[in-house]
DNA sequence: AACATTGACAACCGCCGTATT
DNA sequence: TAATACGGCGGTTGTCAATGT
């Protein structure tokens, strides 16, 4: 049996736990009107002071990702899908880094665009691309427009080469090492200066070997041949995409 | 009409790096 | 130096509407 007091205790408790789950628009207009008159500052302070029974983690994430007011809304352009795509080749899952190159996005925005549509497009494609030729396979990494042949104008480019041709789905592993002719960016990431085209880099005939996922399988690719992505700038590789994305008609911020 | 499935989006969780004490 | 708090990030899960059966 439960006293009044222990009643009142627990209502208490209740009172000051933490909200989760959706935000109701009496909580988006509180986080707004504070963001507004007082700016950011610590979160755990904005939750507080704004009246909001969150923590300050969920403020911060609501602010970013849906109450700001320089958010794009609305689908993502062709301009933007390809960027983003030429982006992850570039970068994998560093998806705050690619939002960084999209104005008016954020990295949960592009995440969930690319975890639920580009993906899936990626590997139909790869699908219907192993099951007409078996004798290449490709990866999901790479899209390029203006293929007659492409679903939705996109057609794949491949990145790596891999002895399994059997099945159509793969896994980009964040960690996934790129292809390199030891610093050579440009030679790794395809690019022939000469006219501006893609190309595979060839996998070296080498002893040494790396494991890579393709098709939640192990490949082996050459280690001589590869340098970790975290050697690479972000200035470097947006220098490289000016090279090897013509199809790029805007500019970047 | 009812139920199941799918897709898109929102939000949470856990980990990590950094600053502060 | 260790402990703590905080912000940021990526992975994952939850929610809900649209669509299919």
């Amino acid at each position: 049996m439960m006293s009044k007091d222990n009643d009142e205790e627990k209502n208490n408790k209740s009172k000051n736990k933490l909200r989760k789950g959706l935000w109701s628009p009496e909580e988006d207009e509180k986080l707004m009107r504070y963001m507004m008159n007082n700016g950011q500052g610590c979160w755990g302070e904005v939750a507080k002071n704004a009246g909001l029974q969150r923590c300050g983690k969920s403020c911060r994430l609501r602010w970013i990702n849906y109450l700001r007011p320089d958010l794009k809304r609305g689908a993502f352009s062709p301009q933007e899908q390809q960027l983003i795509i030429h982006l992850h080749s570039l970068l994998g899952n560093r998806w705050s880094q690619i939002a960084a190159q999209l104005p008016g996005r954020t990295d949960n925005e592009i995440k969930n665009f690319w975890n639920s549509t580009i993906k899936k497009r990626c590997i139909t494609i790869t699908s219907s691309s192993t099951s007409q030729n078996t004798s290449e396979s490709y990866s999901s990494s790479w899209l390029e427009p203006h293929d007659h042949n492409s679903m939705e104008g996109f057609t794949m480019m491949p990145m790596f080469s891999c002895s399994s041709s059997q099945s159509p789905s793969i896994i980009i592993d964040e960690h996934l090492p790129m292809p390199m002719e030891n610093n050579n960016m440009h030679a790794a990431m395809g690019i022939n200066n000469n006219n501006n085209n893609m190309f595979v880099p060839p996998l070296l005939e080498s002893a040494t070997t790396s494991n890579v996922y393709f098709d939640n399988k192990v490949v082996n690719v050459e280690e001589d041949s590869l340098i970790s992505m975290e050697d690479w700038e972000l200035e470097d590789l947006m220098m490289i995409k000016s090279v090897s994305s013509p199809f790029l008609d805007f500019p970047l911020s």
